[in-house]
DNA sequence: CGCAGGGTTGATAGCCTTCAAGGTCTGTGG
DNA sequence: CCACAGACCTTGAAGGCTATCAACCCTGCG
């Protein structure tokens, strides 16, 4: 959300989005003396599903995804996170999923241990972490009604929708949507073939517009219609 | 929305499950001298979806279910909550899913207010609240990848193993299922027919034996086999 | 220029849902 | 005690949604 800016030139390719609240205080900025900077290449590996959890992170720049593996290949990708969100600050002992840069991603990291310390001397960053781990579980049911209950449209539907919330940067029309077709299809539980035929039947009837690395939503209230709605 | 709260002693009908840890120092006994048993009856509400979060409650007897409801009635049951569970801790002001009770249950209250004040005061119950909503959060997760990736007889069949984990008294062979079909399909995302059909396919497979308000495991190797490679 | 990987589109198959009809159990009232 | 109503459970048949299989396109790159 705002953390006191590195020493690093600007990356090409995702563009670094705009925090929601510039300036407000905030009591994971107690963390910052033990933050340290570092880079990560697209599709590499932030941690490994089962890693003893070190580390947590906030995502200054680029796209990360969180996946849980099965152990036939089966994948689901639990999360996909931006600029200013937070990673790894919600597990146990060890990290449940793997995180993997999507993008070229940078990070401010922070030892766990420290922030296990702090926030028992300091009770706001205690609330906030509760708040941080309360927000993830909210969005996990919201998930999980949208793998249990959606049909396909609707889910492909809903993720425009929020990616359009997320992923936009300010003052821009083009979502961003730097994650390739199968991490959306794993994301979503549908196959590669089921997320193309889905855009481009939205493509058809004029809801959305169709680029390289992002989607422009043409029309708003039918994609909403088509998030929530979709049976007939 | 709150029906049939009242205060009572311990009922008898659902059988009380032997907390994991006797008698373990708690930090959340912190809790214990704001609390207030009440007791409510079966298919009543306990919160909405939507409630301001003023309660969180710990789960002495009884079975009670998390709901969330779309507009057009499609219903997930994100979960069940049995003895010594804990039910609106993990929510942030309000809770954002309905809590029902699905046998008569006996709950312990405690209002929320205090939790958040006794927390800011003890780092022991703050950590404890934190490892509360991290267990919810990986149990969410696992979820995800049951509801996004698993086929049906995975499903139904993962579902009986962790009825079997969190459900069973101890020394009994019989899992306890008060929950009704219905409920059982809003959790793993499939229709009421689709469980009792595959749960027919494991009795006829000498998996399993059903019951009017429980199931016995016969073949828990088959059945374990069925939860994480139905794929041939 | 050829190759590799991701994306798109088409045809077919299959899993699960939907629709329909009985069956079973429980609580209630005669 | 028995009949009956209603809710839940079970089973069958047919259909639809999404997966699977396959081919082709497009782009970036060595």
């Amino acid at each position: 959300m705002h953390a006191a800016v590195q020493t690093l030139q600007p990356t090409r390719g995702f563009p670094a989005i705009a925090p929601r609240q510039p300036a407000a205080p905030d009591a994971l900025d107690l963390l910052e003396q033990f933050g340290t900077t570092v880079t990560v290449q697209r599709e590499h590996e932030i941690h490994g599903q089962g890693d003893t959890a070190e580390y947590c992170w906030r995502i200054l720049t680029g796209c990360v995804r969180t996946v849980k593996l099965m152990e036939d290949g089966r994948r689901q990708v639990a999360d996909f996170l931006f600029a200013g969100d937070l990673l790894g600050l919600d597990d146990l002992g060890t990290h449940d999923f793997a995180a993997e840069a999507v993008t070229l991603v940078t990070l401010r990291r922070y030892p766990r241990r420290m922030v296990e310390a702090l926030a028992d001397g300091h009770a706001s960053l205690a609330r906030r972490l509760r708040s941080v781990a309360m927000t993830n579980l909210r969005n996990a049911h919201d998930r999980m009604v949208m793998l249990g209950r959606k049909t396909a449209v609707e889910r492909v539907s809903s993720f425009v929708l929020e990616m359009e919330r997320r992923a936009t940067a300010p003052g821009q029309k083009l979502v961003e949507v730097p994650m390739s077709r199968t991490d959306v299809a794993d994301h979503l539980g549908l196959t590669v073939e089921t997320v193309c035929r889905i855009l481009a039947h939205l493509k058809r009837e004029g809801t959305v517009r169709l680029y390289r690395t992002g989607i422009e939503v043409l029309d708003r209230v039918a994609l909403r219609a088509a998030a929530c709605d979709a049976r007939h």
